[in-house]
DNA sequence: ATAAAGTTTCAATTATTTTTGAAAGTTTAA
DNA sequence: TTAAACTTTCAAAAATAATTGAAACTTTAT
């Protein structure tokens, strides 16, 4: 496999992880394509690259720039906009996991908690639901924390301790 | 909030939440409804509750029944069939992120393993390529090895001691 | 054997999401 | 200031995904 093999095979197994996980192809082709890209790379160029249109790649750019994981980079000498992924994967793991988080656990876990407090009538199907909810309420609220906990500090003793203990 | 708004609230949670994570939102309704439902329900109660049609609810219980987290139930004396949730939260989660791994992280994993592994032509866009994938790679693997652990155990000494240091 | 009850399948429809492309907007250099 | 270079916006088109509904199929009771 040679490189541009290599890297559109890449390219197209992320595209395809995203669409997945509810990410749209372009949006997670671009930031696969700036991700491994060792120099920024304009809006013309990542068009080229994808084969994708100008408005698409505008508002694709934009969303990633919204999500903290492209940043707009300014070359000396260069008019156009040069676009660059957030480089330390780390970094970029913490990012969207916090995002995720913000976005989708929260407001679910904040509706889990308002459902699993309702009045009580003692019928059963109030009961189930009281208790289901309450389960799912703990389940994703310690999940929740675990994982930026764990995301956050990557390279703690506690991180290191626990992948010994678990691997 | 009565009895029925909490648990529409909580389908249309959970059906929204689905939406955002790949999962169709009758496919995710349905395991809702099921999960807080002390009884099992006919396909007809399904239907009629979710406002959906027949040829929806058997596709999206079929997919439910792959995945593990919805079972068929034979209730004596019925003729038509019942069906029913996973009950345990715990053996829930389990079941989703295994099945989550084993479709998804783990054929990702594989074609990062290969990409990392191509032939290092001692350019800087093939060195960059093989190393962010390389790094990827390692985030991966490392994040499924203790998903699958973590929900594999959820009671054991370990992911008790973790809780501790971690909240 | 057969008909009623129930379930599955899938082509067609409907809904949703993504993408395009061109007009409008912005920035920059001269 | 102005015109070229570049970017953003968004209505329309295209692509994709979800849903319906009715015919075909299966099971069960008599």
């Amino acid at each position: 496999m040679n490189y541009q093999e290599a890297r559109d095979k890449f390219i197209s197994t992320w595209g395809a992880l995203g669409t997945l996980w509810g990410i749209n192809k372009a949006m997670a082709q671009i930031h696969a394509l700036l991700f491994v890209s060792p120099e920024p790379l304009s809006m013309e160029e990542i068009m080229e690259v994808l084969g994708i249109s100008r408005g698409n790649a505008s508002m694709n750019l934009r969303s990633l720039i919204e999500w903290g994981i492209v940043y707009k980079v300014n070359i000396p000498g260069e008019r156009k906009e040069f676009f660059a992924s957030e480089k330390d994967t780390s970094e970029l793991a913490r990012t969207i996991a916090k995002e995720r988080s913000r976005r989708e656990i929260q407001p679910t876990i904040k509706v889990l908690k308002e459902v699993s407090s309702i009045e009580d009538d003692g019928t059963k199907k109030t009961r189930e639901l009281i208790k289901k909810t309450k389960e799912l309420y703990d389940l994703a609220d310690t999940a929740d924390t675990m994982l930026n906990k764990v995301v956050d500090q990557e390279q703690n003793w506690v991180t290191k301790t626990l992948l010994k203990l678990l691997k």
